[in-house]
RNA sequence: GGGCGCUUAGCUCAGUUGGUUCAGAGCACCUCGUUUACACCGAGGGGGUCGGGGGUUCGAAUCCCUCAGCGCCCACCA
């Protein structure tokens, strides 16, 4: 069979996730035999697309889910996506108008059947993208956050919550998002600080000729101002009090009010209030009886309320007003002024308003105690455990949730209004017709009378359930898959939405199945570009996904992400990091492809390469160790690392190097068995991280049955090893380096062979090492002296001197040079260590072991120094 | 205005309770190499007084104080 020099991922990927598919090996099911591993994925968009954070996050997801499987878990992987109710909506509308159909003309009913549409037309794309990278989900229990289950759970929720007095309706301050025309809630609110102008108006005062002068942000909201306020010890406006002003333009009179919340220093020091479009101006409002006048619409232009512009976007209406107000010579100035606007997490341009509006609440105080509880004390580990102070402070001041959203996309709220604003929750009509007479005493109520909210819940007010819906657990609960997998074991997930997700169901695992959603958290960071910039369509900075996979491999790019992905820190990324995951695909792919091509010799008996094979054994299990202890910590790239060395450092360019059988000659039996047993057992370490490559290596190292695939391959258990074996080729490879650096510095090709003397006490103790050494670096005979050896080079390690016969091309005055330099160094370091033992208080604070170790240094030197002398004096 | 975090080699970052292996890794870089798995490679090598200053200690990248710079989150200042 001739292989390639290139390892071609493409021909692998889909033949393998095929077999894997075919063998059912990614299903799970309830079985009380094995330990359940269980992890809900994040839902990505239903009509999202891959980018570089889904790759990162399923990347992280499938190195745990894959090595859980080994463990001999069941491991179950939960994929599904989300509906995504305002980003999807704002993606549906944005289609209708580009057909000329403008969301208003529709009905809900229409509507709604454009957005299935969309949703069948470009739902699920991701999810195929993400088999494409490896993921190994069950994909028979792929859910969609607006199926029946899922809606039912809402559904439930809804009611539940109501009945209990944790939801409430009101009118309150809310975020306006003028352009999706809905609430968001605070979450949804992105601060960006932006130059504005600070326009100084000033208003006439009634029955005098005199002005008072306030300062703002928006002079649009002139037209809906219904008090000017100072501070009541503001010793510039004391005569001011309880006057009136004109309002300019509409000419209506309003009071001057007087409150400690106005600031002296800003601006004027006086304040317009606007009740309606500030939530200060509200709270204002609210406690000096003023009248709110809604300037607004819903679409953020000016109402009929405001009398002028109307129909008049705000921005635009406020530069025109600006202008007449400077035209009537009531504008003083205007200054710059940098301050923070909110803007849509949705729509980015879109400024979002404050509104008064009448919307659903979640009472989050009521429900957070056991949240904040279980997380503090650790029941619920959050990976880096930084993110416990953002958890902590978010739940200290949590604020009620508004989850009411005027939307079509999503979940209908199960509330029935009749009469005068009278409610009735319940899942169907009918119910609250029952609900509703019940309630009123009044029996003639008919279904005509109640009418349904038209608003749908918040997409989070979803999305904070799946890990009790995912299991039918509301329908259901107790149900045999809740009491096995839930809680999930660990979550893995971006820490941009600890507050939108993490934290709410943390809450309502608690609240709803009084338990935790998981037990771990691993918060991984944001992608960014190499110059720190975040990820987005717009800078066009985010590389193509399916591009990156093509050009490199999945297990390539897989590499690439872990590589350089510590747990909660922002990755930098940059193509370099997937083509070094290539190179290494490659690299185990040469290695395979040698191994491969040996002929195997029966008749060549007796003990080959045992050492080689003894060692490598012995670096196996204690990379094995380690790397089991950075999973522990969810280490991954560590723990990647630690493979990557062990398989390109130890296994190819040691190992190999030691037991590769000269050009065209066999290889004995033995060799080549305990050879294919360390393929085998790498390639289950490399599995969880590349599974590609090392499925389709496993698949051909050896002969297989169906179904044994390194997939479902058992994970090595960490044995003790070696550790003189380990300390012993050390310093043959130290002395192997060293042999080669003087080829390389005295422009000795590898091809010549040398010899080495060695003086030392143990020679005994390079038996085993002999022959590596010999073929490493190209050594014919290795012999033992007893004095020093004439016309070599020569080197020292742990008080061992080597010395490497050079006869005629020895510069005395270099080498002179070059060991004094090493000598003074040695005497230098020497003196440093005496200096500490000399330090009585050294010796007796100090551990024992420490000062032990500071002992043998000092040995170690002195005998370096001695050999040194030595050396020197003879040259 | 509150809170959190960061500053270690050219770049990206590890350094767990202060003490073998503490100054590391990967990449990049330099020199050499058409060696019979791999140039997506091999061999070798050079880079940092751990942001500045002070303190605690026998001993500090690690603990404390302080200064400087940077990043993030939360919060209604017009």
């Amino acid at each position: 069979m001739s292989l390639s020099a290139k390892y071609n991922s493409a021909s692998v990927e889909e033949k393998r996730y095929k077999q894997w598919m075919d063998n059912d090996f990614f299903k799970s099911s309830v079985n009380p035999d094995k330990e359940p591993f269980t992890v809900l994925m994040p839902p990505p968009n239903v009509t999202g697309i891959l980018h570089m954070g889904h790759m990162l996050n399923i990347t992280i997801q499938d190195v745990l889910i894959r090595k859980a499987r080994m463990e001999g878990k069941e491991a179950c992987w939960v994929p599904g996506t989300d509906h995504a109710s305002i980003a999807t909506e704002a993606k549906v509308v944005g289609r209708l108008r580009e057909r000329g159909i403008t969301k208003a003309d529709l009905t809900r009913e229409e509507f709604l059947e454009h957005a299935h549409e969309w949703k069948d037309e470009f739902g699920g794309i991701i999810l195929n993208q993400l088999k494409k990278l490896g993921a190994s989900c069950d994909w028979d229990r792929t859910f969609f956050t607006m199926e029946k289950k899922n809606s039912e759970a809402v559904v439930k929720v809804f009611m539940d919550m109501y009945n209990k007095g944790y939801l409430y309706r009101d009118l309150k301050m809310v975020n306006w998002d003028p352009k999706a025309k809905t609430t968001v809630s605070n979450e949804e609110v992105i601060y960006k600080e932006v130059d504005a102008a600070l326009y100084y108006v000033k208003y006439k005062i009634v029955d005098s000729d005199e002005y008072v002068t306030i300062a703002t942000t928006r002079p649009e909201t002139i037209l809906g101002d219904t008090a000017i306020c100072i501070n009541p010890t503001d010793e510039r406006f004391q005569h001011l009090k309880g006057k009136k002003v004109i309002v300019p333009l509409v000419n209506r009179e309003i009071p001057i009010i007087e409150d400690e919340y106005v600031d002296i220093e800003f601006g004027t020091g006086c304040l317009k209030v606007t009740p309606a479009h500030d939530t200060n101006d509200y709270d204002l409002g609210q406690k000096h009886n003023l009248e709110t006048i809604d300037i607004l619409n819903d679409d953020g232009t000016l109402s009929e309320a405001a009398q002028f512009y109307v129909g008049l976007d705000r921005e635009v209406a406020r530069k025109q007003i600006s202008k007449e107000l400077k035209e009537m010579e009531i504008l003083v100035k205007t200054e710059n002024l940098r301050h923070k606007v909110g803007f849509s997490e949705r729509n980015p341009d879109t400024v979002i308003e404050p509104k008064l509006s009448l919307q659903w609440f979640v009472d989050m105080q009521k429900i957070v105690g056991p949240a904040m509880e279980n997380v503090m004390n650790d029941n619920i580990q959050f990976y880096p455990s930084k993110f416990k102070n953002t958890y902590k402070h978010w739940l200290e001041n949590i604020r009620d949730w508004p989850i009411s959203r005027q939307l079509w996309w999503g979940q209908q709220i199960p509330a029935f209004y009749y009469g005068d604003n009278q409610v009735a929750v319940a899942a169907t009509k009918e119910e609250a017709l029952a609900i509703a007479q019940k309630d009123s005493g009044n029996d003639q109520l008919t279904l005509a009378d109640l009418k349904q909210d038209e608003d749908v819940v918040d997409t989070w007010f979803s999305s904070w359930l799946l890990p009790i819906s995912v299991f039918d657990g509301f329908e259901n609960p107790n149900n045999e898959e809740m009491n096995y997998y839930y809680p999930t074991s660990v979550l893995v997930t971006g820490w941009d939405i600890i507050f939108f997700w993490v934290a709410r169901m943390i809450i309502s695992g608690y609240e709803f199945n009084g338990d935790m959603p998981f037990s771990k958290v691993y918060f991984t960071g944001m992608v960014r570009d190499k110059q720190r910039r975040k990820m987005s369509k717009q800078l066009g900075n985010s590389p193509d996904a399916l591009k990156l996979i093509d050009d490199y491999g999945a297990d390539g790019v897989r590499v690439g992400m872990l590589l350089s992905a510590a747990a909660g820190n922002d990755l930098l990324f940059d193509d370099k990091q997937c083509e070094q995951g290539r190179n290494f695909a490659n690299k185990i792919w040469n290695a395979f492809r040698l191994v491969k091509g040996w002929e195997i010799d029966e008749s060549l008996s007796g003990a080959h390469n045992e050492t080689a094979i003894h060692w490598f054994d012995a670096r196996y299990n204690q990379v094995l160790t380690e790397l089991e202890d950075h999973f522990e910590k969810f280490r991954l790239s560590d723990a990647l690392m630690g493979v990557y060395k062990l398989v390109w450092d130890d296994f190819c360019s040691w190992y190999l190097e030691m037991i590769k059988p000269d050009y065209q000659k066999p290889v004995d039996r033995a060799t080549y068995d305990a050879t294919i047993v360390f393929f085998e057992r790498l390639m289950k370490l490399i599995h969880p991280f590349m599974p590609f490559i090392s499925e389709e290596i496993w698949q051909n190292i050896t002969e297989r049955e169906e179904r044994d695939c390194v997939v479902i391959a058992e994970w090595p258990k960490a044995l003790p090893f070696d550790q003189t074996m380990i300390n012993g080729a050390d310093l043959a490879f130290e002395v192997v380096s060293n042999i080669r650096n003087i080829r390389n510095t005295k422009g000795i090709s590898p091809k010549t062979a040398m010899n080495l003397f060695i003086k030392t006490d143990d020679f005994g103790k390079y038996s085993s090492f002999e022959a590596i050494i010999k073929k490493l670096a190209n050594v014919t005979d290795i012999a033992s002296t007893e004095t020093k050896v004439d016309q070599a080079v020569s080197f020292v390690l742990k008080g061992d001197e080597y010395f490497i016969p050079l006869e005629g091309q020895i510069d005395v005055v270099a080498e002179k040079e070059e060991l004094q330099k090493e000598l003074d160094h040695a005497k230098g370091f020497l003196i440093g260590v005496n200096k500490k033992l000399s330090n009585e208080r050294f010796v007796s604070s100090a551990p024992e072991k420490v000062v032990a170790m500071e002992q043998q240094k000092k040995a170690d030197a002195e005998a370096k120094i001695k050999a040194l002398e030595e050396s020197l004096a003879s040259l």
